[in-house]
DNA sequence: CAAAAATATTTTAAGCCTAAAGTTTTTGAT
DNA sequence: ATCAAAAACTTTAGGCTTAAAATATTTTTG
C-alpha cells in the first residue's frame, strides 16, 4: 500500500481542450486582425465586404440575399448593409428576380470582379506569409483535421 | 525522355495554407458563435464581457483600463464601453488610483467574481463538448503547435 | 376566392469594434 | 516655475453584427 496520498491528480481532458480553444481563438484573431488592417490600408476594403465578394465570385449567376446570408452564415439584416455599401462602391448590383418581386439576386459587376481578383491575390499572399511556419504537408494535414471538426460542429443543422 | 508534357502541375504551398486559414477561421467562428449564443441564453451575458471578467479574474488587484485593453488586444475606447456595461450590472468597479487622477483600476466585485465563476464553469463544459472529437493528447499537441504560431505572429511587436 | 401562413427582405435597437480626435492630468526639459 | 510632450482615458463617427419587428409578396388552405 502506498504510504503517501496521491496529491498529483491528472489534468482532465477538458483543460487541454480549453487551452486548445483559447489558442485557436487567439491565432485566428491575430490573423484576422492583420488581414483586416491590410485590406483597409491597401484597398480601403473590409473583411466582411471581401467575404461577400468572395462568395459571389463563385456564382456567376449571382446569389439571392437569403442564399448569401446562408453561405456566409450571417443574419439577413447584416447582408443588407454590406450589400448596400458594395452597391454604393459599384462592386455589386441587385438584379430583380423574374417572377418574384420580393427577391433580388446580387451579382458582381465587372468592376467588382476585377477589384476582387486584385484583393484575392493579395489576400492569398498575406495568408501564405502569416502561415509560413507551416510547411505544405503540415498545412494540408491540419486543414483536413479542422475540416472534420467543422463537419462535426455543423452536422445536424443544415 | 517523357513523350507527354506534364500538364499536372503541383499545387503551390500557398493554396494549402489558404485552405488551412479558411478552415481555421470557419472552425473558430462556429465555436465562437455557439459560445456567444450559450452565454446569451444561459446568462444574459456576452463574450466580450466574459473576456473582460476572465482577464480581471487573474488579477486580484485589478487592472488599469490601458492594461486591460493591452491584455485583451482591443482598443481603449472599446474597453471603456464594456466596462461601463459591466459596471451597470454591478460586476466590476472603477477604483481611483492614488497619485494619478487620470487612471483608474477596474476590479471584479464579489458579485462579479461569483458570476464569473458560474460562467467560466459552463464555458469550460461547452468547449469540452464542442471539441470532444479531440482526445486529450491531440488537443495538447495542437494547442502547443498553435501556441508557436501565436508566438511567431506576435514576436517583434510587444 | 379570401384568409392565413410562409417567404424574402429591410428596418430597428442595442452592443461590439476601430481609428482618430478630444479632455484631463502628469512628466520632463529648460 | 513654465510649458510642451506624453500618458490615461473618453468621446465620436462609422462600420459590423444580431435578434426581433416590420413590410411586401407569394403560396397554401379552407
Amino acid at each position: 500500500m502506498s504510504q503517501k496520498p496521491n496529491t498529483q491528480v491528472p489534468e482532465p481532458a477538458s483543460k487541454d481542450r480549453l487551452r486548445l480553444w483559447l489558442r485557436l481563438l487567439k491565432a485566428s484573431r491575430l490573423v484576422e486582425a492583420e488581414l483586416r488592417e491590410n485590406l483597409r490600408q491597401k484597398f480601403g476594403a473590409t473583411l466582411p465586404r471581401f467575404d461577400v465578394m468572395a462568395a459571389l465570385s463563385r456564382y456567376d449567376e449571382g446569389l439571392k440575399m437569403s442564399a448569401l446570408s446562408g453561405v456566409l452564415r450571417v443574419s439577413n439584416g447584416n447582408v443588407t448593409g454590406i450589400v448596400d455599401r458594395l452597391t454604393e462602391e459599384g462592386h455589386v448590383v441587385r438584379v430583380a428576380v423574374p417572377g418574384d418581386r420580393r427577391a433580388s439576386k446580387v451579382c458582381l459587376t465587372d468592376q467588382g470582379r476585377a477589384e476582387f481578383a486584385r484583393q484575392a491575390a493579395a489576400h492569398e499572399t498575406w495568408v501564405d506569409e502569416m502561415l509560413s511556419s507551416f510547411d505544405q504537408d503540415e498545412a494540408a494535414v491540419l486543414a483536413t483535421r479542422l475540416d472534420h471538426l467543422v463537419t462535426t460542429l455543423t452536422e445536424g443543422e443544415d
